[in-house]
DNA sequence: TGCTCACTTGAAGAATGTATCAACTGAGCA
DNA sequence: TGCTCAGTTGATACATTCTTCAAGTGAGCA
């Protein structure tokens, strides 16, 4: 009968296993944290987020701005408002929108001054240790 | 002749936009904090950088603890160190994984901080204000 | 009432991300 | 030298994301 290899190897510090798998965050909570990366994980949001942090905008504007088409800000903006990121107010004919989570709007913030400085770097190289490079 | 209708509105508030596209971060940086945003943008990635918070731990271990196969495991730290947010250090057989970007790695704990105390919340509502809801 | 403007929405297709399976590699030990 | 173990890698299949085009909606004005 043949004898089924482990998924998985044996723990080699049960101790450390225990207290990661003790420490992990409420999964809600990971879910959560997840959207707003998610949010975030894409140039045109990163500049709208951006845009929008000293003043509102109309979409038109903030489309000049930018250099996008109505359609495809629109649909960025949809994101954004659902996620409650930013929100929009009406007057007349056009809608003006604004950040109204603060926290994320210094998340963007703070990354891009974090990496303008050079704290990121993802430069080609450092590959894994054990393997040759080909 | 058909009198082609403009892409854009006409410049509601120029000044605006005129500071906005000034104010603009460089296209470059932008890239680098959508990498940043991107990484942390996945449930998994995102516990794997909070267990790995606070102390390295060999790759069985982190699957563990996380509950992930060693495969699933292997291709999302080989994302975090390419993006040089974690590194691997051997010894023996095992590879051994931290945190090396401390300032994600703080981007992550805020984050779920964040989220945690209500500070998000993306309930279903709050459609766009022009339209009804059907 | 009908037109135009500012904006939103839906659909479709290309691109990208993710999990799984299977094969591979190198370390250590018999 | 050959085996097993820890981990990595490639391929594939599937789901998600993003942009564009076309059509729709409501506000304001003639």
């Amino acid at each position: 009968m043949p004898v089924v290899k482990p998924v998985l190897p044996r723990a080699l510090d049960a101790k450390k296993v225990k207290r990661a798998a003790a420490g992990l965050p409420v999964e809600n909570a990971v879910q959560n944290a997840c959207e707003v990366f998610q949010a975030l994980a894409n140039p045109t949001r990163i500049r709208i987020m951006h845009a929008l942090a000293h003043d509102e905008m109309s979409v038109g504007d903030l489309a000049r701005a930018l250099g996008l088409s109505m359609s495809a800000l629109s649909h960025q903006l949809a994101i954004l408002r659902l996620l409650r990121l930013v929100a929009a107010r009406e007057e007349g004919r056009q809608t003006f929108y604004r950040v109204i989570d603060h926290f994320v709007g210094d998340l963007v913030h703070d990354c891009l001054a974090h990496v303008e400085e050079g704290g990121h770097g993802s430069r080609p190289g450092h590959q894994h240790p054990h393997k040759k490079r080909r």
